[in-house]
DNA sequence: GAAATTCGTTCGAACGCTCGTTAGAACGCC
DNA sequence: GGCGTTCTAACGAGCGTTCGAACGAATTTC
């Protein structure tokens, strides 16, 4: 049935959507319900809650986020053009879906049971991924600051996004994110000069 | 009357950890009035209503936080000494003040009317004095970087400490705002080799 | 080929519960 | 005895959720 799944692709939508705009604890499924062109037991066919509809906002948003991840990195080598590369996508995704990455950002912790397990899962793998990316920027070169913080300050930097960007074009969001990157890489560390005389 | 106003406080205390905890849709007023050790009648001696009481919250949290910030800037001179202890500052009132910190940044969109107007104008002008700080640092440089998204980025990273922070004593946040201001400052631009043979 | 039937989908209406809030009485200190 | 403070008990509203019926387009039956 794809007609099943591209209305519940709607719902979610509709479900984003609110939770984004009015949190999860304060949104009611008449609000969703309203936003889907759905009565409430009508959107009941699609959500079996509002706990897993929040679920599955956050498991679908999380999935795309990924899956974007793999396809950014694979288009990279060097450990700052992945750097680049990941901050690219993680902003990009951010201004591409600003209710998707709200929900994630706000709402996540509302999560319970096994939803909250297996999309905790997730974003670790995808913390410890960044982070990886950053150790490698840092063998290159004399780091000062530890991989704790300076993986923090770029998810930080890259996180606050959606409190000041109102960008209409794609080509904003790169330029935001060449700009975070440069700042980045130049802070974490400046280039040891003449690495081949310390060898 | 300072017993009132001592209890007023505490209710306060309240509200806030159980607004930082379970974010202010999901929190309800009989939480609060059990971490305040009042009956619900009993707490609405000291807030007159849910939404009010966030908004008290807020109110001081944005007040300490301005006045501190007062206070540190008072005892540097330099622009790159001002804005270290600024992030200095702001990591150390986020990371002593863990909840007020939670609800400014979570729940601050709740607000409504009046309260709301009050405190996003002492949230402009913190934000605004930031940026001046940023400009002054920028102009002693050159700096590729736009001042909006630098000062956005320092944001960033300061904010999403409590993400990830469980520092126990004062020093360990002090060096972590070291090393985002260190990050920030060499990020920013490289200081201009020889600024007198420039001139 | 028309009538009957099935089944996926949607609905109005309501359930039980918890929410924010309040009335009115009781407490204890001056 | 008066007043500032706190309580028990309850109110109406709105919440998440569910029930049972109704819709419409296929599919079956005669």
């Amino acid at each position: 049935m794809p007609g099943y799944d591209l209305r519940l692709q709607a719902a979610l939508d509709a479900a984003e959507s609110v939770f984004a705009e009015k949190s999860y604890g304060l949104a009611t499924m008449r609000d969703i319900a309203a936003a889907a062109n759905l009565s409430v037991a009508g959107l009941y066919y699609y959500l079996p809650s509002k706990q897993r509809a929040l679920g599955m906002v956050c498991g679908r948003a999380f999935q795309a986020l990924s899956e974007g991840l793999e396809r950014a990195l694979s288009e990279a080598a060097l450990p700052d053009s992945q750097l680049r590369a990941f901050v690219r996508h993680h902003v990009g995704f951010i201004t591409v879906s600003p209710a998707a990455y709200r929900v994630l950002l706000h709402d996540m912790e509302a999560l319970e049971g096994e939803d909250r397990l297996a999309v905790h899962e997730i974003r670790r793998r995808y913390f410890a991924r960044a982070a990886d990316l950053v150790i490698a920027v840092q063998q290159q070169r004399t780091s000062s600051i530890s991989t704790r913080i300076a993986t923090a300050a770029l998810f930080g930097m890259m996180n606050w996004t959606p409190m000041w960007y109102r960008g209409e074009n794609e080509s904003d969001a790169s330029h935001v994110a060449l700009e975070m990157s440069t700042l980045f890489l130049r802070g974490v560390a400046a280039p040891a000069e003449e690495p081949a005389a310390i060898v």
